[in-house]
DNA sequence: TTCCAGGCGTATC
DNA sequence: GATACGCATGGA
């Protein structure tokens, strides 16, 4: 890792990491690009500004310290993806998902965060998503943490327009919150006990429970399968997904992949 | 207007 | 276990 604290910022030197494809690749839904060029969003309740300049991140107004507990695990900076990158791309399909958005970094989000964000995320569009997020940290003045949440009744919820999903938002800040889901726990679990543990939550099937762990929880053996992973294995991978290390992460350059490749060809 | 979106609950077989 | 259907909302 190769950083110096400028001032009050930290100026990062980084490969294999672009901010587009990272910050707007559907894994993560607070991280807004302003007309200024910088991204704007948060981890929970801790928010950051985020631009290129020349051949650095700037992480503008950032101390040392919260670089190195917050931000570092964020953005997975002690992960190689280059050599990740090397290992996928002797899959054909692979080769060219990491050649069209080399820059993908799988985000370390938080698991509540994570769980409420994939909740509101089912039969959704991505702008969608983002405006139902945006509208439930204005209601609460920043992302809610479980126990803000206590007792909170769907309609209630009115204001964010998420439409079915809003009782299932509530039945997961009770579950967390009454000790029913232990989020710390699950983080120590396989992923077929994680699973097991978050669809009890309404509202939480096999593929919610994927991305929570797979984005809230750093298990990367985890592969969430939705409509766009759907047609990335039926039309490359008919006779299965090849068995590779974090397939979570290669998931993640298939599914932006798959979703956007039409829009540049 | 109709279709669809990083699915899931429920009913039915 | 698999399949069919409804679900809130809003953009294309």
């Amino acid at each position: 890792m190769d950083y110096l604290v400028r001032n009050k910022d930290i100026h990062l030197f980084q490969d294999n990491f672009d901010l587009d494809e990272t910050l707007d690749c559907g894994q993560a839904f607070r991280w807004e690009k302003a007309s200024d060029g910088k991204y704007y969003g948060a981890k929970m309740n801790f928010p950051l500004t985020v631009y290129k300049e020349k051949d650095y991140f700037v992480l503008e107004n950032t101390r040392e310290e919260d670089f190195l507990n917050v931000w570092y695990d964020y953005f997975d900076l002690a992960t190689d993806y280059g050599e990740l990158k090397r290992i996928y791309s002797e899959d054909e399909t692979l080769c060219k998902a990491c050649g069209y958005a080399s820059g993908i970094r799988l985000l370390r989000q938080d698991p509540w965060e994570s769980l409420v964000s994939f909740i509101i995320s089912q039969n959704n569009n991505i702008p969608r998503i983002k405006g139902i997020i945006s509208r439930l940290c204005g209601l609460y003045g920043g992302f809610p943490e479980p126990s803000d949440m206590r007792g909170t009744a769907p309609e209630e919820l009115e204001p964010l327009r998420a439409g079915f999903r809003s009782k299932y938002l509530c039945d997961a800040a009770e579950k967390v919150n009454f000790g029913e889901i232990d989020l710390d726990k699950i983080k120590g679990l396989s992923p077929e006990e994680g699973r097991a543990a978050l669809t009890a939550i309404k509202g939480v099937g096999p593929k919610v429970a994927d991305c929570t762990m797979l984005y809230g929880m750093y298990k990367t053996d985890c592969f969430p399968t939705d409509v766009w992973i759907k047609r990335v294995l039926a039309e490359y991978y008919p006779n299965g997904f090849p068995d590779l290390p974090s397939r979570g992460i290669a998931q993640q350059y298939l599914f932006h992949y798959m979703r956007t490749k039409q829009d540049k060809e």
